[in-house]
DNA sequence: TCTGGGGTCCTAGGACCC
DNA sequence: TCTGGGGTCCTAGGACCC
């Protein structure tokens, strides 16, 4: 990458409520909020519900009364929908743009190495328009610099209607004008601890964090801070990572629908968790030789108790029947009798690419056996449902599901089997809420 | 009554070694 | 008053992002 190159970031507009109205355009005419596992939290509002004043996460139950009084449309999420709209637009991007210059930074959002700094906002427009003209996807981009630049512009292209959804700081003169009017919390990089933490020291801009040392917020931020001081400069710290991302761990963790007491109860869960990280680490035809267990009481109650166990094997593996076993001993670490348990989950880790992965000195042919085994339940599910075919241990009918109230037009909408009979799923690296 | 899930990276400090 | 010191590796926990 040239270092004088533009960078772009290009981010979808309230993504999944945008994917809810892309396949149902009656939901144009109404505020809507897309909920999170068991409709606990609003995850995605559209920009009537921001304007209601409704947070990012915050719990339905505060908001329930007012998001009726305005007819809000109250949606339980669809990651495969998500998904594949996701892919869809990577595959418009790329093919406009090419592969080496297209970063998959999350699951709505791209950031592009975009060279020649001529006719950036004639480029970024005419990505709006090809996006929104084949997915109905509105998007935004913001261009400059440094990624962090981009961000901030990506950022008031957003907000500001006079933008028409497409900013460019690059080179800009009013770039200053720009930071000054971000609350540096806003910034990327800067979470709620270090906004704290810098606004006592008086700095509440973009700008002031601009002109600021890069030691001087080392201490607060670490070595982060002093790079986010840098980008605001315009120097670029932060590559663009355009090869192909490897996932460092997959986790599968959920809240209960309800406490659970029962030590069957919780490994019920457990292994239906594990059951669900495998199948997505295979896909990715990866291995893990590091398996973590970790099982919290409800953590908004006094005493809560919350402990993670990890089990490291010699091996790596991604046979079923073999990481069961690892995942028995943790859960024998972890598990309390009497509590009450509220949520768990199941962390995989030091993955591998099973190409890659070393031969075992003992029972490596038995180890082959029961990965071509796995390997025909994975094809055998994928081609006629989830859990067709699965271990004794696995039992999906537990307590411990939670609730999806709100779902709507499951059978028509929920288009991710196809993808993964097409064996697309999962085979990205795309970072997923 | 009701409070998400999946990631990455950095650092302090303990354990261990010589 | 005194208690060696320096290096490395690992892990838990914090902070952040979407």
């Amino acid at each position: 990458m040239k270092n004088d190159g533009a960078i772009g970031i290009l981010d979808c507009n309230n993504f999944f409520v945008s994917c809810e109205r892309a396949v149902n355009p009656a939901l144009n005419e109404r505020p809507v909020v897309v909920l999170s596992h068991n409709d606990g939290c609003v995850i995605s509002r559209s920009d009537e519900v921001k304007a209601m004043g409704v947070k990012m996460a915050q719990p339905l139950f505060q908001v329930r009364k007012m998001l009726d009084q305005h007819n809000t449309a109250i949606i339980s999420s669809n990651h495969s929908l998500y998904r594949q709209y996701a892919e869809q637009i990577h595959d418009l991007l790329i093919e406009d743009l090419g592969n080496k210059v297209v970063e998959l930074y999350s699951i709505d959002e791209a950031f592009l190495d975009l060279g020649s700094p001529d006719k950036l906002v004639m480029l970024g427009k005419h990505l709006k328009r090809l996006i929104f003209e084949k997915t109905k996807i509105p998007v935004s981009v913001g261009l400059a610099e440094t990624k962090t630049l981009a961000k901030v512009a990506n950022h008031i292209a957003k907000k500001s209607a006079k933008t028409q959804g497409v900013l460019n700081l690059y080179g800009s003169k009013f770039t200053d004008l720009a930071l000054q009017q971000t609350p540096i919390g806003d910034v990327w990089g800067v979470g709620p601890r270090s906004a704290i933490k810098l606004k006592a020291k008086g700095l509440n801009t973009a700008l002031d964090l601009k002109k600021t040392k890069p030691e001087k917020v080392r201490g607060d931020m670490t070595i982060f801070g002093s790079r986010t001081v840098l980008e605001l400069n315009g120097i670029k710290c932060l590559p663009l990572e355009v090869s192909e991302h490897l996932a460092k761990s997959i986790a599968h963790t959920r809240t209960f629908g309800r406490p659970i007491r029962s030590f069957e109860e919780v490994k019920k869960a457990i292994f239906f968790f594990t059951t669900r990280a495998l199948e997505k680490m295979r896909w990715n035809e990866l291995q893990t030789r590091n398996v973590a267990v970790f099982l919290q009481t409800d953590r908004f109650r006094p005493n809560f108790y919350a402990k993670a166990f990890a089990y490291r094997s010699i091996y790596h593996s991604d046979v079923t029947s073999e990481i069961y076993d690892w995942v028995d001993r943790c859960l024998a670490e972890v598990f309390v009798e009497g509590m009450e348990f509220k949520k768990a989950g199941v962390i995989l880790s030091e993955l591998q690419r099973s190409s890659v992965v070393a031969p075992r000195l003992f029972g490596e042919h038995d180890f082959n056996r029961r990965h071509e085994l796995v390997r025909s339940m994975d094809e055998l599910n994928m081609r006629y449902g989830r859990d067709v075919v699965y271990f004794a241990a696995l039992n999906t009918d537990g307590k411990w599901q939670g609730q999806s109230e709100h779902r709507i037009n499951d059978e028509n909408h929920d288009i991710g089997r196809d993808a993964i009979g097409k064996g697309k799923m999962f085979k990205r690296s795309i970072r997923f809420m």
